[in-house]
DNA sequence: CTGTCGCATGTTATAAAGTAACAAACGAGG
DNA sequence: CCTCGTTTGTTACTTTATAACATGCGACAG
């Protein structure tokens, strides 16, 4: 499937097959966990389906409202260890700067990601590559750089309007 | 004061005059705020001073434990009170991903800093340039940047060894 | 088939981070 | 010296996150 090799334009701001596109990322997180020993169970497996429906920033307690509607659970624990289980296992990625969560577009590759992020709807666009111009005075001052978080905050094109 | 121009080597992560470059981001916060008709009162200006004396990112909560030592104020508002003042003067950076603030090692310069944080000791290094990569990939999908956070996570050279 | 070991879930309780709302005090202009 | 906008004081609460421990479930060794 030429999509899963796709990094742009971003899914998350425009049309496109977006039953394929979870279908796919559910099998390859389900082969991607199993093989690593760990289990996909349903609560997780729900967790990203509901990250996935949109590409929306959730929060762990709307992630968990919508658990306990569907009777899987309805304390916080409950969230917090699928989304944690999921961040691990890079299937899905934290937004620092909303304290939330959205589902990541290209499991497998490794990435350092960057995020552009609406303000106004919360629709989360991944973009690849890791800006490096900080490497390089981390470099400098002997600063050991282990992750990186880029988030740019501001107007998606719908938002725009 | 040739410092004033300096933007790296990070002040946080090596040794130099640090009762200066206290003094001397006091009094230019003095005169930006004042400038701007509000005004630097007194716990604004030791939420500041604390946050300067040491290059490390500090809580809202621990910040606030120390105002009370001293007994100026000792509820929540209080501090998140000062430290958004000092943060839309550009005196203060938040750090998304520990929910904590930094003194701002230049402030006057617009800058979209990025930030080296240990993860051992919470020192911070600020460093100035843009990282445009992600500006490009906002332009060709239309996204509309208005802010950006950018933090390296790491080990400072201290912490290394 | 069954014990047991490790992973996963359930639950209680609490910590940590942040804010809404309103009343009182302060201070620079008329 | 009044009054209006800014700042502070305070209560109460919301949102976000985690520690700790009990229970359940499933694979596989014997």
């Amino acid at each position: 499937m030429s999509d899963s090799l796709k990094i742009a334009p971003s899914p998350a701001m425009r049309a496109y097959d977006h039953g394929r596109c979870v279908a796919r990322v559910l099998d390859e997180a389900q082969a991607a966990t199993s093989a690593s020993g760990a289990r996909f169970t349903p609560v997780r497996r729900r967790v990203l389906e509901i990250l996935l429906e949109s590409h929306v920033a959730l929060g762990a307690y709307d992630i968990l409202k919508r658990l306990a509607a569907e009777g899987l659970g309805d304390k916080p624990p409950v969230a917090y260890r699928a989304l944690d289980f999921l961040v691990e296992h890079g299937l899905v990625h934290r937004i620092e700067s909303l304290n939330a969560f959205v589902a990541c577009m290209h499991p497998g590759q490794t990435h350092n990601p960057a995020f552009m992020i609406c303000r106004d709807c919360r629709a989360v666009a991944e973009a690849p590559g890791a800006p490096d111009a900080i490497a390089r005075d981390a470099a400098r001052i002997g600063f050991q750089v282990e992750t990186t978080v880029v988030e740019a905050e501001g107007l998606c094109p719908k938002c725009q309007k």
